[in-house]
DNA sequence: GATAAGTTTGTGAGCGATCACTAACTTTCC
DNA sequence: GGAAAGTTAGTGATCGCTCACAAACTTATC
């Protein structure tokens, strides 16, 4: 079963993502991702010259996937509130395809290990709740929000709305549907921020 | 330097605790706690049978840690308001006094080694939001709060209000207020919540 | 009240397992 | 036939934990 290199690449970096949901990201060592596969753990390092090298590449992947994913969601519409739902949705959605995602952020691989693994997902994060805070600004500006409270403000409660949502999915036993539920507490907090109130 | 076993075993989980916050949860090995106290590394087993053990132990310090605060909270008034923002002040307050919680939360050892330790801080976190929404409950039949809105959802948009600055404060450099912060938010998402509007 | 006996606390050496990673050799495919 | 892809075997480091033993403190006995 021999494969080319770009195709056994992707394999492992996919075989990553997939273990780090299963068992969890520090619980994926290089001898389980290479009997996952089915190959020699050795094998690995004939395409990453270190574990840290696979975990950048696995970290890049899925920051690309967020970045796309937001990217469509800000061409689904021009109203703010819409826009704003939409990049919610979309952020459920990927941590959904992604189930790992929640539990990498903490990881031991990502805190301790591997400082530049932070760093980009810490960037990745701050540009998502500056796509918030944009909406929110435009939607202020609209009329559409009230606006006796900060756009940055309320982006960050928006951002810790998710990511209590994720947490406690990824936490508890994963016994309730994550976009469900995350798109049901937006709209709570969204008639909270509507103007006019009641 | 012989210690009576009381004290030895109250230094070890301390430093377990402080070792935590400075280098990450999952450093902590029984080697380097020893390391700190001044001890060789077998001793800790004299008084802990296991590494897990060690762990439960730190764990049940801490959840009786944030009972406590958490009684003292509810002790500082009768308005649901007030009690509300005490019980939100006092984790803030017992985060910042254990830094090493928000990490601890998404540790391999909670997380993958030691199961039992899951079971003790989700107890605890559930313990927490069931406080709160049992407040924010009063609150609306005091006509303080909208009620438009489930008591449970509000705690939920608050215990994640809680995590979410939390983890900003954990994962990025440390370098605001915790405490300040979060109930600046708190007071923020407390005017969305405010009955009345405007 | 000294001393013997027993318990508690700690040490030094080391075991078995696991980890990321390397070197040298073999197989597969264009 | 030569590079790419994979194997077998092995290294050094680190981990939690055990074991035999020593020192320190406590208790009982004469």
């Amino acid at each position: 079963m021999r494969k080319p290199a770009e195709l056994r690449k992707a394999e492992i970096v996919a075989t990553v993502l997939d273990l780090a949901d299963r068992i969890g990201p520090d619980r994926v060592t290089t001898g389980a991702v290479a009997a996952a596969i089915g190959v020699t753990q050795p094998a690995l390092f004939r395409h990453f010259p270190t574990k840290a090298a696979l975990w950048q590449t696995v970290a890049v992947q899925v920051a690309d996937g967020l970045a796309v994913a937001w990217e469509d969601a800000l061409r689904t519409g021009e109203a703010p509130l819409v826009r704003l739902r939409a990049l919610i949705d979309a952020q459920l959605a990927q941590i959904a395809a992604t189930p790992a995602l929640p539990m990498l952020l903490f990881s031991r691989e990502l805190n301790v290990t591997n400082a530049e693994l932070r760093v980009t997902f810490h960037g990745t994060l701050s540009a998502f709740r500056g796509l918030l805070a944009a909406e929110i600004l435009a939607g202020q500006q609209d009329g559409a929000f009230r606006d006796d409270i900060a756009a940055d403000d309320a982006a960050v409660l928006l951002t810790s709305l998710v990511q209590g949502v994720a947490i406690r999915w990824a936490l508890g036993a994963r016994d309730f549907a994550l976009h469900d539920e995350g798109l049901r507490l937006f709209d709570v907090q969204c008639r909270l921020l509507a103007a006019g109130g009641e």
